[in-house]
DNA sequence: AAGAGTATGATTGTATACGATATCAGGCAA
DNA sequence: TTGCCTGATATCGTATACAATCATACTCTT
């Protein structure tokens, strides 16, 4: 193996290139309590007062607010003024729905990124498939499952549409981080692997119709993976 | 007319039925700065000073921070740490796909409200066409837009999914509010009401098929009337 | 004169103080 | 005992104060 392939290897697996928010309070604050509310260690119903979490997280009030805001407009807490915040669950219907949703967006966001991905996107994109293969290879269950945010993720960054990017990857976390499923991929690693080289094979030819199908192929069996049957919505 | 018909057009106009957000100040904040920013008040690219906010509602920083947060969360400002928040433009591109994006959304939450909506909401979507048809008629364009908001609003309600009544509510007003098809509807107040017809007639019979076809025109034909051609994508 | 370095002012990030509102417990009356 | 009223406490909403960061302009050096 060429000492380059290694280069690439690091430079990849550094997401910081593709997440480019900026570490903050609030936006720390905002990650850990979504996911631990998605991986159930904070319980459906329990109230967050700001003191408490100012406490845990020794901060002051301010930044543990406006984690909270951004918690409401992701739909994980309700804000009821002047009584506190609530968290809110969600049940197997809402993560089901969750699925037909991200579907629908997902198809669309091939389409929109196989018309305008530039060609430097497309070699990153073939370099994060390779690396989904090494690292499946290699049974690298972390680093797959990062790979495969990453694969995703450019898919969506190469959309051009910031709502699509957005709602997306709030779906990507909501799917990765809940309890239901947590843990259920390991098994799975070259059936996704298959679903994502037909997906990049797709881009590959720029065929539209083919990504579409193999998008949808692969959410409904992410679905059926995360014990949902295709027949319930 | 009986009498009985004047107290139902004062119950559903009175929107705060549906609306129950209590108003507050980061909330008027965001919705004036969100309404200025679409209609083209706030210059995309301008940078939203909070002390100058603040000066001009009187309020003091912490309800505009919060404001801020939530306009960057719907995608309307950049907020750049420590450098400050940044309004974002949204290009014609951008708003020509927020209508496939709405027309996928709003398909399967036709879908969904049919299949999960009570006898006593299919009858206030009742009062509410019948409400459409009142001010059409009267050729009432404001009472009619308020109408047409409050009618697709309680699809979103009957879909019993958080997520997709915030983002289509958050579509709707984007199409509503932008500067660049304001306006425009009042040319098209009968062909709005047909559209309407149509799929409140499909939600009568509960003929899923029927209300998706329905959407999708309404949604298209709306495209259109806001002078997009079907062909850009 | 051009560029780097620094100092100053402006703006944001965070903490805290104060006032408003809601919750809850206890007492009083029916 | 039950219901309502009232006050105490807790929590939230807003304002303000202080700290950290960034932008700008000026000076000094080459």
């Amino acid at each position: 193996m060429p000492t380059i392939f290694f280069e690439v290897l690091i430079v990849m697996t550094d997401n910081s290139l593709l997440q480019n928010k900026i570490s903050s309070l609030p936006q720390d604050l905002f990650n850990r309590l979504r996911d631990d509310i998605l991986q159930g260690k904070i319980a459906a119903g329990e109230k967050l007062t700001e003191q408490k979490i100012c406490k845990e997280y020794q901060v002051s009030r301010t930044p543990v607010r406006e984690a909270f805001q951004k918690l409401e407009l992701d739909g994980l807490i309700d804000i009821i003024p002047n009584r506190g915040a609530f968290v809110v669950g969600l049940t197997k219907q809402d993560i089901s729905d969750m699925y037909e949703l991200r579907k629908a967006y997902e198809t669309i966001a091939v389409k929109w990124a196989i018309k305008r991905i530039t060609d430097e996107e497309m070699a990153q994109l073939e370099e994060a498939y390779d690396l989904m293969e090494f690292y499946t290879m290699k049974g690298d269950t972390t680093k797959m499952l990062q790979m495969n945010t990453n694969f995703h993720q450019m898919i969506y960054n190469a959309t051009r549409n910031r709502m699509l990017q957005h709602v997306l990857t709030s779906y990507q976390v909501y799917t990765k981080n809940t309890k239901i499923n947590e843990g259920y991929i390991m098994d799975y690693l070259e059936e996704v692997l298959a679903e994502h080289k037909a997906i990049f094979m797709a881009f590959k030819n720029r065929d539209m119709e083919a990504a579409v199908k193999a998008t949808e192929t692969h959410i409904e069996n992410g679905k059926q993976r995360a014990g949902f049957p295709l027949s319930l919505e």
